[in-house]
DNA sequence: AGGTATTCACATGAAACTATTCTCTGAGTTAGG
DNA sequence: TAACTCAGAGAATAGTTTCATGTGAATACCTGT
């Protein structure tokens, strides 16, 4: 019946939050604190689509966390309700960018687009200007004024070419009763500096750049969560600046100092703790980094198992790892399995990839006569090497 | 000694290919009038 | 003759391969002292 009491204190509910979802990486405040001067900022550009006046377009950039996103969906959302009371035609679309699979190529973004506005199209299958024309057709259908908010547009016009911001940007050219403007949000600074001249000019017709929280700042954003999330007195002094210090270190991400303290709150709370204490935030930083590893490693594609199997076994004996190296184990590997091994070409940006999603960190170096190589270091804790490979080892079935 | 040229072992880029999923179109087939 | 079926042409996309070109510095090779 050990089961039953658990369940009964399960019930209870919790002995640490009282309301959890406040740190949720999702939850969009009431109020957002310690931005003001770029909350005004904004504000004043969009502003004039109340009145039915086309907005400049904005971009905003600045570094994840900073508050970017959090900031453009408040500041819309309240247009919005401005606009429903008193009757403005006021639309507001937000779209995240790197969404795979959603809204990622020029194709998928206006499918999602139509989507929207009520017309689901298939995946795949049309030629790419049905949709575009379709799109049209639904939002010029009526007098409104659109806000199209695309979220991480970097990736967008990485993957799918700025071609497509070109058609965006020229949108109104062809709408007769609706009139759109684009708010793109970056986290990447140079972003711009690669575009084509005429969408850059464009685009950035307002341009707003958000600077990395400091310490003191995130401290402030836990505080205010923290206060409303947690039981009173169930933060051990110092909890909170220890968090705050570890996301300032990491160009002052918020959201990773929010996610920082949710993990660590659980901790306790599962280890029956009735507080959150100092330690709990190293455990928390580990669990993380942990999670984010066997997430990744589980769920990519078996070649990329493969690899990652191969990087591990190279990163046990030793610090760095050289390319040519990791692929003749990479290719032994696969003869076990009896798998086809994939082209040093694909190798290459398959490590790129992981280096994207922080499994490891590469440089290139020359070695002089002895050629030009990788140099790959793992970025993850060592103490879940030996786990993660046992768990790919049994994945993948290699019998030693 | 000092300077230049080579050379290695990959990186990086571009294009083309493969396989899958899906729509659209028009020819052929069917069933009812 | 209208409705239905179904094959084939085209599209979009992911994940590769193939081909081509680039690259930084340790060494090899000169050159003149």
């Amino acid at each position: 019946m050990q089961l039953q009491s658990f369940f009964e204190q399960f019930l209870k509910g919790s002995s640490i939050f009282i309301n959890k979802k406040l740190l949720q990486p999702n939850y969009l405040p009431d109020q957002v604190i310690e931005r003001d001067e770029f909350m005004h900022e904004i504000a004043k550009i969009l502003a004039p689509a109340l009145k039915n006046e086309k907005p400049s377009n904005l971009f905003i950039y600045g570094k994840t966390g900073t508050g970017k996103t959090l900031i453009t969906r408040r500041i819309t959302a309240d247009m919005q309700k401005v606009a429903e009371q008193n009757n403005i035609p006021l639309r507001v679309i937000y779209i995240n960018c790197k969404l795979r699979r959603v809204a990622d190529t020029e194709y998928r973004l206006m499918a999602q687009l139509a989507r929207e506005f009520g017309r689901i199209l298939p995946a795949t299958g049309l030629p790419t200007d049905t949709v575009y024309s379709t799109f049209y057709e639904l939002i010029d259908e009526k007098e409104q004024l659109i806000l199209l908010i695309l979220d991480e547009i970097d990736q967008l016009a990485k993957r799918a070419g700025d071609n497509i911001l070109y058609n965006l940007t020229r949108i109104n050219t062809e709408l007769k009763r609706a009139q759109l403007s684009l708010i793109g949000i970056s986290n990447d600074l140079i972003f711009a500096d690669q575009l084509d001249t005429r969408v850059k000019s464009s685009l950035s017709e307002e341009e707003v750049v958000f600077p990395p929280y400091n310490a003191v700042q995130i401290q402030g954003i836990l505080n205010e969560r923290a206060q409303k999330s947690f039981k009173e007195n169930t933060l051990q002094p110092g909890v909170l600046e220890k968090c705050a210090a570890y996301a300032a270190r990491e160009h002052g991400d918020a959201r990773r100092a929010i996610e920082l303290l949710r993990v660590a709150g659980e901790i306790a709370e599962r280890k029956n703790c009735l507080y959150v204490e100092i330690k709990h935030i190293d455990e928390a930083q580990e669990k993380i980094d942990r999670d984010k590893l066997y997430d990744v490693t589980l769920h990519q594609p078996r070649q990329h198992q493969v690899l990652t199997l191969a990087l591990l076994t190279l990163g046990m004996k030793q610090p760095t790892i050289i390319s040519g190296e990791l692929y003749n184990v990479y290719e032994q590997n696969c003869q076990k399995i009896k798998l086809r091994p994939l082209t040093q070409r694909r190798v290459s940006d398959v490590i790129s990839e992981l280096e994207m999603l922080g499994i490891v960190q590469s440089q290139v170096i020359s070695k002089g006569r002895y050629g030009r190589s990788r140099n790959i270091t793992l970025a993850v804790p060592r103490a879940s090497l030996v786990t993660m490979k046992e768990l790919l080892v049994s994945t993948l079935g290699i019998t030693e």
